[in-house]
RNA sequence: CGCGGGGUGGAGCAGCGGCAGCUCGCGUGGCUCAUAACCACGAGGUCGCAGGUUCGAGUCCUGCCCCCGCAACCA
């Protein structure tokens, strides 16, 4: 009954772009829809803030690693107010709760753990010790600007491989759902090699950016490992009443990029907590713009504000939600986005709440009489909610707007209007009005506020309309040129 | 044989064994309630190539060709 979302946490060494926008958006969809099948919900994101890479770039800013991640986790925050999110939780990495909480399953996964010294590559960048095989020869040289470090150091590591049968079994049973389905036969593949045992500590000589390792204050936890536990740490695990509520979450939301963390490691340190894992793991895309990566030497990085600012936070929502596929890379083109926002939004959405209105104000003064109950059939579009295939979802919601224009166009009400007959005048209209109020039902997920203005409008029966129009339609010069 | 994603009307995509479909764009017509919006109809595809399986293949199998990622910020 209690639901569960969580997105995975940003590494917070930058701005927060388009992409992670993207993921809260769809965390906050779920969450919205589970909280108006009135389930108790949490829905948590947060910011991943220790590590050698941000200590760095703190550094070259002259600032101490708090001051830093305390200044850009802020910037996460605000993005998910500037997108309407609704998430109950943010949690941060350096939360004193979040190391007391990683020490305690660092002591709990210790059966696991063992000392070992290690040799080889280590990737500064991706916090990553990189195997033999697959180091490129380019960076083992120390000139290179990306220069793996050359490592000997005694490290603690888990043991992974002893759980590459289970969690085979677990993806391959279900238990551990993964969609899209490309992406299961990815990890599939992955485990069929078996797993090494990673390792999941470093020196605090080297590190002090870290979680102390409990016992041993010469070591600190690898970032990712203890970035990884955020998801039962913001639970309260192991003592709070939530994480026995809430825990095994309903949908984990990640990148394609990090899938080996999620439906490896992760649920390898499940197994070794002996707590269940996850239902579902949803692995979205990245974001091209005009077809290229986002890049800031390219000078095609995208911000959400400036999105926003022009067309508004629902427009946002809907672009990317509904063109973007929910289960593949997508494109960004500022072409694309003013064709959906004037095509779909405002000709096809807001044109029907706009021609409803005015022929309720001005044939019946205002006044809707009773409504009909709603009577699609939305069966499909909760599952493909439930599936994270938002962007059919939003087809299909799509569907019901364009089955309204048709339903005016060939009932013709302006016709009845002058052949008097107004009481079958008032059905067609409260039919219109009807169908309106269902599709912003359907629609309240995704934008909840174009939703509530919908259901704001036609409110008891009567027409109040809204302060201009619910998509203006805006000139296509409006928007800076890409 | 490095890994992964992809090649379907002008553009973007769906279909993954049974008469080639959707949205945009384009053309024609209709309508006037509406944000010059809405509705209908139409043109436009030998589904990357070559073999194979099958009564039947975008759809399954084999081989090949081409495109895009796998460097950085970063999901």
């Amino acid at each position: 009954m209690n639901y569960f979302v969580a997105t995975s946490i940003p590494y917070v060494n930058g701005e927060p772009h388009i992409g992670f926008g993207m993921e809260i958006l769809y965390g906050d969809v779920l969450a919205r829809a589970a909280r108006k099948q009135g389930k108790p919900t949490i829905f948590s994101t947060g910011a991943d803030e220790h590590g050698t890479k941000i200590a760095e770039k703190a550094e070259s800013l002259g600032l101490k690693p708090q001051e830093f991640v305390d200044k850009i986790s802020q910037e996460f925050r605000n993005l998910g107010t500037l997108l309407n999110i609704s998430n109950d939780r943010f949690i941060r990495t350096t939360d004193k709760a979040h190391e007391q909480r990683a020490q305690l399953i660092w002591k709990a996964l210790e059966k696991d753990i063992y000392k070992d010294k290690y040799t080889g590559w280590y990737d500064v960048r991706q916090e990553e010790f990189v195997p033999e095989a697959q180091a490129d020869p380019a960076r083992m040289k120390p000139d290179h600007p990306q220069a793996y470090q050359r490592l000997e150091e005694e490290n603690y590591f888990f043991r992974l491989s002893k759980y590459t049968d289970q969690i085979r079994e677990a993806i391959e049973k279900e238990q551990l759902k993964i969609v899209p389905a490309t992406r299961r036969n990815e990890i599939l593949s992955l485990l069929k090699e078996g797993l090494d045992d990673i390792s999941i500590s470093r020196p605090a000589d080297k590190l002090a950016w870290g979680i102390p390792v409990p016992g041993d204050p010469k070591q600190v936890m690898y970032v990712w490992f203890e970035a990884l536990m955020n998801y039962i740490t913001v639970l309260g695990y192991p003592e709070h009443q939530d994480f026995r509520d809430y825990w095994p979450a309903n949908v984990q939301i990640i990148g394609k990029d990090i899938l080996r963390f999620h439906a490896a490691i992760w649920p390898a340190m499940l197994f070794s907590l002996q707590i269940p894992l996850p239902e579902l793991l949803f692995v979205h895309g990245f974001i091209n713009v005009d077809g290229q990566k986002m890049s800031k030497s390219l000078g095609n990085v995208i911000s959400p504000k400036e999105i926003v600012e022009v067309y508004g936070v629902d427009a946002f929502r809907y672009f990317f939600l509904r063109h973007v596929p929910s289960y593949e890379d997508g494109d960004f083109t500022w072409k694309n986005f003013e064709a959906a926002y004037n095509n779909e939004l405002a000709n096809e959405l807001g044109n029907a709440v706009q021609r409803t209105t005015a022929m309720i104000e001005k044939y019946q003064g205002g006044i809707v009489g009773e409504i009909p109950d709603a009577e699609h059939d939305t069966r499909q579009i909760q599952e493909n909610i439930e599936i994270c295939r938002f962007d059919r979802a939003l087809d299909q919601i799509w569907g019901q707007v364009r089955g309204l224009n048709q339903y005016i166009d060939e009932e013709k009400p302006w016709e009845i209007a002058k052949a008097n007959d107004m009481e079958h005048l008032r059905e067609v209209l409260a039919y219109q009005v009807s169908c309106l109020l269902e599709i912003a039902d359907l629609l309240e997920p995704f934008l909840p506020d174009a939703a509530a203005k919908i259901k704001g409008i036609f409110k008891e029966g009567l027409v109040t309309p809204l302060e201009g129009t619910l998509f203006p339609k805006k000139d296509v010069t409006a928007a800076p040129s890409a």
